[in-house]
DNA sequence: GTGAAAGCGCTAACAT
DNA sequence: ATGTTAGCGCTTTCAC
């Protein structure tokens, strides 16, 4: 692991103000504006406010049993909201607690009862909108289980190998929610030996506790909508398939076309490009399908952040939205209203509040059907971006061919 | 805690492919396209892939070492990768752990090391950019470390109270990080005395060890670059107060208030507007500032969301950026570049690096400066919403007063 | 209703 | 270099 950068040597002020606590008088270091480089800095000001505190030792059941002159059974039971304790003695096993700030160990009770008090995550990154959401929701239920939460996330191939090879969430979680990940049939299995429930979240997971909403369905509808309105050259824009970590792209394209074939629209397989983060990608992705001979009237992204970039690349390109080209979207994330575009909503949050309440039932409960499905629903949000074909299919208009009047 | 909901008697389709596992088959349910009401559902081709495995037990270092032919000491020692292991028991052991997917379990070393190998952060909300950019350099400094990363989040007043009233991260991780809170003096007081170190995350924590970017010297920069546009009615849009969950509205306005200081600018509470979440609360924001006797003609917004949503307002009432009024944000949001926003970037990633490093230091070594500070750099982005103030500041233009010609 | 005692799985000190 | 032993802080019998 990298160490900490250098300390630097901050260039003493002339006048170190003593005691100060005003935001602006304490940033006395020598950070230029814009600078390019990171350092670490010894706080003059603040360097008075405290003198280091012993390390103490936390209180244990037994600093609350002598304090409240019971023993330390009585405590655990009294702690655990257990039945058979006289209110004399839980109400002094509360107030020894209070007073010396005790909290339980939860390391010590697992090792007895075999429950970790907590939940673990696998994440392909904490950074996505969806994932936010998702863990919001999460975090919500939990806390009011009380159950903590343990995040883990994946960042690349290697890192989700290592994760499968050692299963670092086995012996230190009740449950493991696994989100958004396409896996292998290895990595299944690999799950299914894990000795606790495992909850397959923003994905259909056969034969396992899942929570998603209908990825197919709704990406039907979308495209029924596209079709409503009068499109029949209706592009699909999804993620670059490389990172292996969705699997929202082969259920939503898989929506798309079965719309294409209801109404006997052929599947062109031109219409279907992939993008990767960043904007080049977006950029050379929409520049593709508007240089086809027959060019979409309407693109369908698989996410929204795709959708804004696409509706950025149309914007600059002075590519009128959505008269000469609708743009339809999916999650109904917060830009989207802002935005004004049109998508698709999905629960994230409800998402994550499912999936909580899930394991929970399945730590809590183990008869109970470990193959459960929790399906939400999802549901279209017209808005601007999208718009009737264009009357009349126009030639792609392209700046070399226009002659000024 | 709520139940999960009813499971919803699917209605049985005509035939069932028995076994398939294509995904637009498995979806078999009565899930209408846009539905508005979620609902459990039982996999009917789902079930028959799996049966229940049972509960196994896990491997013990007991286990490992009987089958290794060693004692558990042996065991303890390779796992932890001490020296003082022979060849040929570490080989053996190391086989005997692989054959039977030995983990270790963290509560039983973490009660007699008291290290619990566990990170834990506070966060106001797991949904925000910043604190998703943050989480994502947290947790890949922290999986180096060997550190698991524990979160919890509080939503509203009333949690927070509880999180500091119980402080139930106390002994359940070896450091505790804070991210953008807002803190009181008294909840710092708790902190202090919680018994592992705890590092304050984008925000100056007086004698406490803090890692942050410098948002007073950010936005002074910023504003000064609005000036050398020539502008001199800069308004500053901040988010909602009433939260308490975040301190870079205090430390960037006065930044900003010191560049103003700096060219004698008056400093007009007029131009200083809050917003909170949702499009209504922006819209209102920019309607008063719109409608002052002496309007701004640049717009400088606490963080990139809420310029994001500052521009779209903009947008809807056909007032032109720049040209008509500059927009800077703060943050460098994907959607920025994607929305061509001048912005101040700020290395979030970064932060959630340098804080995980920052604890594990403190962690592994109790003598390391505790009041440490890390301060990273900012740099402003310039794009198209920002450009040279209006030659002749128009009066504003209202539309009832514009006649046509 | 309460306490004493055993032991969860591991590490650390000691003995060999 | 390896095994033996004594706990870490809690829960859980089992007596009382």
């Amino acid at each position: 692991m990298a160490g900490l950068p250098q300390i630097a040597q901050p260039t003493r002020p002339d006048r170190i103000p003593p005691g100060t606590r005003d935001p602006s008088e304490l940033l006395i270091f020598p950070v230029d504006d814009n600078a390019v480089t990171d350092r670490v800095h010894a706080c003059y000001t603040c360097a008075t406010f405290r003198t280091m505190l012993p390390a103490q030792r936390h209180p244990t059941m037994a600093d609350v049993a002598e304090r409240a002159g019971v023993s330390v059974s009585t405590v655990s039971r009294t702690l655990r909201g257990l039945s058979t304790v006289s209110d004399e003695a839980r109400a002094k096993v509360e107030a020894a607690a209070r007073e010396l700030s005790f909290v339980i160990s939860r390391q010590a009770s697992s090792l007895v009862t075999g429950k970790t008090g907590t939940v673990a995550v696998l994440a392909p990154t904490l950074g996505s909108w969806f994932v936010g959401q998702v863990l919001r929701g999460l975090s919500e239920v939990l806390r009011d289980a009380g159950l903590d939460l343990k995040v883990y996330s994946v960042a690349d191939l290697a890192e989700r190998a290592a994760f499968f090879d050692q299963l670092p969430a086995r012996r230190n979680a009740d449950a493991l929610l696994v989100i958004s990940f396409d896996l292998t049939e290895e990595e299944f299995a690999r799950l299914d030996g894990l000795g606790v429930p495992v909850v397959y979240v923003s994905q259909h997971a056969p034969g396992r506790a899942s929570v998603y909403v209908e990825d197919v369905a709704a990406a039907r509808g979308g495209t029924r909508y596209l079709r409503g309105l009068g499109h029949r050259r209706i592009a699909f824009v999804r993620a670059a398939p490389d990172s292996g970590f969705t699997c929202s792209s082969r259920t939503r394209l898989f929506g798309y076309r079965e719309a294409l074939a209801e109404a006997a629209l052929p599947y062109d397989e031109d219409l279907v490009v992939a993008t990767s983060r960043g904007r080049r990608a977006t950029a050379e992705a929409v520049g593709q399908l508007l240089c086809l001979a027959d060019p979409p009237t309407a693109v369908f992204a698989e996410t929204d952040e795709i959708a804004i970039e696409v509706l950025s690349v149309l914007r600059s390109s002075g590519i009128a939205v959505p008269d000469r080209l609708s743009v339809l979207g999916f999650d109904d994330h917060d830009h989207a209203e802002w935005l004004d575009l049109t998508t698709i909503a999905q629960p994230a949050v409800e998402v994550g509040r499912a999936s909580g309440t899930l394991a929970h039932t399945l730590i809590d409960d183990p008869t109970a059907d470990a193959t459960r499905h929790v399906v939400l629903p999802t549901h279209l949000i017209p808005r601007g971006t999208t718009g009737p074909v264009p009357q009349s299919a126009p030639e792609p208009k392209r700046e070399s061919e226009s002659a000024q009047p």
